[in-house]
DNA sequence: TTGTACGCGTTATCAT
DNA sequence: ATGATAACGCGTACAA
């Protein structure tokens, strides 16, 4: 019932451990009647190998692993996409894991990961990841996707989420908006908090001295339909209108957001311009098309993954060195414009 | 540079391997004072255990393999994201692989993933994945899910595409729809031919002796649209109108379509019905929403993992016995209706 | 309670 | 070209 080992192929072809061993690693310095019978015992066994054991002696594992929020969902999926695409090409496979927003389950992820995995890309969104730093295993190459986890990484890629929310307020003011509104993301993910941030700079700039309303949200649909909900209610109340232009801090709220506004019978973009951030698949399904900040996740990916490569190699070569800590990549989001925020009437 | 390992860690507080493993192992033979000292050194020297060692002793890994078509996308997302809530439930890590396609590489896949996990978690739909059974290593549990692998299984789930097809077709009979067409997937998904095959026989039931238009797409939204412009073209040249009815293999292709129809100024659903399949989230938002044949992606993963569970536990408790093929699920696609089908003049 | 020693499956070194 | 044998890092029976 447990697996054909090696021993039991090289008995069954009735040589030794070491010539099996060399047959099936297809060495040269092996008779050929040696390796026939060595290959046909192993397959009519159904041996394969022990990757444990392998990577055990060989201090060597040819795969990756990757901790991120969650291991589904469009932006995730996407980040997936460019790592998997880019780490076969390199013939390097992956273990996924994901950390449901929890330290706890990221720690435990990666010491999971332990000994399996020659290198780590992590991507920890939240404000206090710093903790996370504590436990990484100091000796693992490891690269940071959009994370502040201290000095630990050998290499990071992040968006410039305070650039992109300024280009919103930009691209709003240019369309003509007046009033401005912004439907944050958590207040635990700093992301979130960068792009805030840049909407306020922007929007004081703009709009001196004037008042933009704020929302909290969580970054999912249902949060950004309250959002907008909250919105809708506090203007019925006080009989102000309703800001001409809302950035809402991810694609997803947006949608939610569209949602409750085509309820409220208001008029997107007219009434109320909407700009998103992310650029998801389901951006350009939505009515009106979703304008965004796009981030090219799927290049976030790739080249985490071949940031991770990079430092994997440097730490292979330098042998006992400091290893100095690597280039860290900032990528700047660009504006997608589609129709939920094109105003009819720009200002000449 | 090379990672502390628990020798070093012994070392470091003073005692014997065998005590620093009993200390952090969490053992409740060990005094007080050493398992103090032991954890201090451990986190100091930042240890980790080493996986692939773990798993030799001890036989067991903790974790399972999924191996995909992909790693990404709306589908296989929802799936990994069912597998992962099961797994998550009961402690085990995920090990993901993505085979493109590609027996080759799925063959890899899994080798790759030899001893690394304690089951296996196939999907492998193409209609001559038996090849794959050959080199699968017969002693590790597998569960398969909407695959044809042979009889190595020791547990399945399935879709009832074949049903799913001629749900369509009754749906939109149902609408009023007089003639009908079919975009399927390619003939190398043995899904895709048995949604085809029941179209076929639910249409040539409901409308005897009438033609039915088909068109090859390969599940990409792109050859969705590709479908409906040559239909659309087929029109324009013989003059004969478009079929009121179109049953599409996938919701991703059926969104293609969409597009293809609007453009050409047809009206969904009153001049042509649309029906897809799988309700991925993009489905509700298109416009209009599209009908669908909801499969429970999620539920998929979910279930399929407790069935490998199941064979995990049912392996290791008959030690050496023949054991049983366990049992074969299959899940029916319920029809949920949307706009894309909802035409005015249904039938008295 | 603690330490010594063996074995897990594999590769690599060294004789032969 | 081939075969013993020593690692690799860890858990655990066994002895103390």
């Amino acid at each position: 019932m447990k697996g054909a080992t090696l021993k039991d192929v090289a008995r069954e072809a009735d040589v030794s451990i070491a010539s099996a061993s060399r047959a099936i690693n297809g060495l040269d310095n092996v008779a050929e009647e040696v390796r026939r019978r060595v290959l046909e015992a192993a397959s009519k066994l159904r041996y394969v190998p022990h990757g444990g054991a392998r990577s055990l002696v060989m201090a060597r594992t040819n795969t990756v692993g990757v901790l991120l929020p969650d291991i589904y969902g469009e932006f995730f999926s996407e980040i997936i996409r460019g790592v998997d695409v880019a780490a076969r090409a390199r013939g390097l496979h992956l273990l996924v894991s994901g950390s449901h927003g929890d330290i706890n389950e990221a720690v435990a992820a990666v010491r999971a990961m332990g000994g399996r995995v020659d290198g780590l890309l992590v991507m920890s969104p939240f404000v206090d990841s710093q903790d996370l730093a504590a436990v990484l295993p100091l000796n693992l190459p490891l690269v940071t996707i959009a994370s502040r986890i201290g000095k630990v990484e050998q290499g990071s890629i992040s968006i410039d989420n305070f650039g992109g929310g300024v280009k919103a307020v930009e691209h709003l003011i240019d369309q003509g908006c007046k009033t401005l509104a912004h439907i944050s993301g958590p207040p635990s993910n700093f992301e979130a908090q960068e792009r805030r941030r840049g909407f306020l700079e922007a929007a004081n700039t703009a709009l001196p001295g004037a008042e933009h309303r704020l929302f909290e949200g969580d970054f999912t649909e249902e949060s950004g339909y309250r959002g907008a909900k909250a919105f809708l209610n506090a203007c019925a109340q006080t009989g102000e209108p309703m800001p001409e232009g809302i950035f809402v801090a991810n694609d997803m709220m947006a949608v939610g957001c569209l949602l409750a506004l085509r309820e409220a019978g208001k008029a997107v973009p007219d009434e109320v311009a909407l700009v998103g951030f992310d650029d998801i698949p389901i951006a350009r399904f939505a009515s009106p098309p979703l304008s965004t900040l796009r981030v090219g996740v799927f290049d976030l990916g790739r080249r985490g993954l071949e940031l991770l490569v990079d430092a994997m190699e440097r730490d292979s070569l330098s042998d006992g060195e400091d290893r100095e800590s690597g280039e860290g990549i900032v990528v700047s989001p660009e504006l997608v414009f589609r129709d939920s925020s094109r105003r009819r009437a720009p200002p000449a």
